[in-house]
DNA sequence: GTATCTGCAAACGCTTTGCCGCCCA
DNA sequence: TGGGCGGCAAAGCGTTTGCAGATAC
């Protein structure tokens, strides 16, 4: 498991390369580390938590970069950004069709998948609407484990 | 359909008075007037829309009580908070159950109902992970306004 | 009367931007 | 070498908070 998973992060790592070159970007330490840093992260972080990590790697990097290199691999479609209901963005690397649950007290994010759910034909309002990535899917509520502490007030 | 719309309202106004005597949360014609702005809203303002249209009616009226207003209407569970991916919250009266397509560009939003999801039984996962309610369910994507406008260009 | 609420202003946290020196291509 | 990029600092934005006077109950 673990070996599939380093091959699948440095494929993921050459198809930065190739986009960059595609597109005219220039592929920076920088870059590469924090796109490294989001591919081996499974808790969706923060920009903050992101900056905290790359840090270690290079204590001279600073808080915009990271914000800047988000939003180029969103705009690269390479990353997805994850709205919670406070107003921090959260990131994951684009993998396969997965949706999310939000917890509305800690703001944790765990993804589950729904296959009725992505094979069920949408409502035709929807289809009317516009264009729907179905990926997208966000369900709010109140985790286990903040219920628990709720209970115990 | 215009009375029965207003009698809804003020039956929801009276809904606010009890549930203020209740908790003990004091009846201002700031809060009132807001709430009732909101009741009759169908687009699902932004705090700031909100304010100028309350702003109309009660022109010394600030920003700060319509933010700590929704949030006290909100805490009474008699409002619903809808995050966009924008920073931005949106607002909107609590009712029957239905969910949100939000337009990644032009953040509008658009209510829709979708029964074959309501009754749909949802994966163990989600029951396992905490308290869900399913009302909370949002789409993102764009809507066919935002669509035409970008293949113009 | 008094506890809560309002309006004002200032602070807040996350995010974005302007600038200039630096570095990849 | 040159145009994008990084780091720094400051601004930007929606939102929250502290305060003192006003208000509902």
């Amino acid at each position: 498991v673990k070996k599939s998973q380093n091959q699948d992060i440095s494929q993921k790592l050459s198809g930065f390369e190739a986009i960059c070159r595609e597109k005219g970007l220039k592929l920076t330490h920088q870059r590469l580390e924090i796109y490294r840093e989001l591919l081996l992260a499974k808790d969706h972080p923060t920009v903050e938590t992101l900056y905290q990590r790359v840090k270690k790697r290079i204590p001279t990097i600073s808080l915009d970069t990271v914000y800047r290199t988000l939003a180029m691999l969103e705009e690269a479609d390479m990353i997805n950004r994850i709205q919670t209901s406070e107003g921090h963005a959260r990131f994951e690397p684009d993998y396969g069709v997965h949706h999310h649950l939000i917890c509305r007290k800690c703001q944790n994010i765990t993804d589950f998948t729904w296959k009725a759910f992505d094979t069920m034909p949408p409502p035709p309002e929807i289809e009317q609407w516009g264009e729907v990535g179905v990926k997208n899917i966000v369900i709010e509520g109140i985790c286990s484990d903040c219920l628990r502490k709720e209970e115990k007030k």
